[in-house]
DNA sequence: GTCTATATTGAGATAGAC
DNA sequence: GTCTATCTCAATATAGAC
């Protein structure tokens, strides 16, 4: 409660930490080697405190996993919500949906990142799970408007898309290195030219020749 | 050295166990709660015999993973040299490094899935890791080619090409389940598919509409 | 090839002083 | 808000019998 409170990740200074100071510094360890390889001793050493002092901010190391799914699922989530308030064709909304999904990727990339890894181990894990799901099957259900739409191809399983369109952005966690504003909108051009024009050149020659 | 340790996966009855048997069940549950997760307990829980059991045939739990990766790297592998070898146009190569990818996914699913998770904890990990970065530096190279030679549009990356290609073709193994040897050349088909020619429905006006 | 111990280490978490 | 000291438990791994 404490005026410093407020602006964690912009106090910098080694000791005082507030939540999200500690938040931070966690999410980026359990990135580097694992949640469950990482210990509160390992944490507590790269914060430059004792164990006990972590356990103060957090009651445990589950509720600062927690923390930090939750802020990577409810940003997705936001996503979703604002396409679909946007309304519009169902192609228009894929595109905002792949395209927000980039843009929070990169701007919460560690915690995306550790989202993306969950295996589902305690109940913090499977309920971030279940929001997973229900995300993916939401892009699912908004790919299939666009296949009845006739503006995405039908000839492909509107599941198999979304996974395979998901499974490509979110890959994204395992290179994409910070880098600036604009970096990110180029990343999200690049998606969604792979996604919907394919890489082939367009002067060349089709199926034939290559999958000849 | 006896007669039945060469037959592994095809011997189901409990107990007497080989490498190969202990391996399987190993990677099921290494894939389930994560490699760090997996105690071996559990794994001697899922296997029916004692801890020390296990350390008749494993020196440590370390080798089994070791094993796991390694037979899943070497797959791979065996994917670009088959294609290397066979020479032809650069996007006839690459064209054969998707699809050889996507059946050695499917095909030994259950290793691939534990490799694309390795963090690099340890030195059995760390090697993995360097293992995975010379393949994709080599199909990076492979899609530069394919660049050069002007079937593959040349207006992103080709590191940015490849990787979201095996980013797509990766996270398979999110989702994708057994069941048959033809699914896996479906699915082959419709990732080279939505990599070549994309999602838009080739009729749909272009750029302007779908991005404006 | 498997077992019942057991050695040993490090984990998550707590108590209570400052 | 942080510390030292400690509890408790589970982990990897070993010893040695059958």
């Amino acid at each position: 409660m404490r005026a410093m409170s407020d602006n964690g990740s912009l106090r910098r200074g080694r000791p005082g930490y507030d939540q999200q100071g500690i938040l931070e510094v966690a999410v980026a360890a359990f990135n580097q080697y694992g949640y469950d390889a990482t210990s509160m001793g390992v944490l507590a050493d790269r914060l430059g405190l004792s164990k006990s002092a972590i356990y103060h901010h957090f009651a445990s190391k589950d509720e600062i996993l927690e923390r930090a799914l939750d802020d990577a699922l409810s940003a997705l989530e936001g996503v979703l919500n604002e396409a679909d308030a946007a309304g519009g064709r169902a192609a228009d909304r894929v595109d905002q949906v792949l395209r927000g999904a980039v843009h929070v990727l990169v701007s919460k990339l560690a915690n995306v990142t550790l989202l993306l890894r969950v295996r589902g181990n305690t109940e913090v894990e499977r309920r971030a799970l279940a929001r997973r799901r229900a995300f993916d099957k939401a892009v699912t259900a908004l790919v299939e408007e666009a296949q009845a739409e006739g503006t995405l191809r039908s000839d492909i399983d509107a599941s198999v898309v979304s996974r395979l369109l998901f499974g490509m952005i979110n890959s994204i966690v395992e290179w994409y290195r910070p880098g600036g504003r604009e970096d990110a909108d180029k990343l999200a051009d690049d998606v969604i030219a792979v996604a919907l024009d394919g890489l082939r050149m367009p002067t060349a020659n089709r199926v034939e020749e290559l999958l000849g």
